[in-house]
DNA sequence: GTCTTTGTCAACCGAGAGGTTGAGTACGAG
DNA sequence: CTCGTACTCAACCTCTCGGTTGACAAAGAC
């Protein structure tokens, strides 16, 4: 089921059911009908859908007569943020460095280390 | 192959194959062969997960002789960011408002609008 | 008690993901 | 031109995913 949490909560937003689901629990608790109600598909496989996002921590089901009323934990979406905000400021950061050294390179270019057009 | 682009990146990030050349690639640009030589799966396993990558518009793939080399785009991360921000954001605010009502609700529940127990 | 509502579980199905092997392409080196 | 290197494309295989139907559990309503 994907071992690392990581992944599923990737995963589990990769799809645009799920994804719509995230968005009208933004709003407010819902019970499974009611969340199943916008789609042409059946309750049961909502129920599937839920359970994925439950599996990621990004939802919860508490339990109220025969009702499972689901709620959005927020707070998961700090994993993925913080994965993603790491490897986009490494990228920029390096893109700036390289900035920096095309810049101050004005004709002679010192030996490349790898990876180089040094066009013409 | 998804058709959204908000689900292609979500997709492509769930693997942690996929993550993890991600984060090599946010240390520099390399090349197919560099990309699959720490994992022990095959030279094609890995140009197809580059193929993902790319379809999400996270990778480019230039030519230069023989060679491919990979490049990150991390401007579109953003795309994920934004979502995910935006959600997290209204949940976190409903959250908020749900305290104060709480707070502001010394012993007299006021007429619940749903969900609620309200025994005898 | 029986009936209805709400939701889950199990089994099945078709499509797609991620892996393999094998062949083919594109390019520089000799 | 031939050879080796770097990579992709095509076919295949297995396992998972999203959907279905059908049966079941749990708890009010009657």
């Amino acid at each position: 089921m994907a071992a690392d949490p990581l992944s599923r909560v990737f995963s589990a937003l990769a799809d645009p059911t799920r994804r719509d689901i995230v968005a009208r629990l933004a709003v407010g608790d819902a019970t499974v009908n009611e969340l199943a109600a916008p789609y042409d598909v059946t309750v049961q496989a909502v129920s599937k859908h839920l359970k994925v996002l439950e599996d990621a921590g990004l939802v919860s089901r508490s339990r109220e007569a025969q009702r499972r009323p689901v709620h959005l934990e927020a707070n998961v979406f700090d994993l993925m943020t913080k994965w993603i905000e790491r490897y986009r400021r490494q990228a920029e950061e390096r893109y700036r460095r390289l900035d920096d050294v095309l810049r101050s390179m004005p004709d002679e270019p010192p030996a490349p280390t790898r990876q180089e057009g040094t066009p013409s």
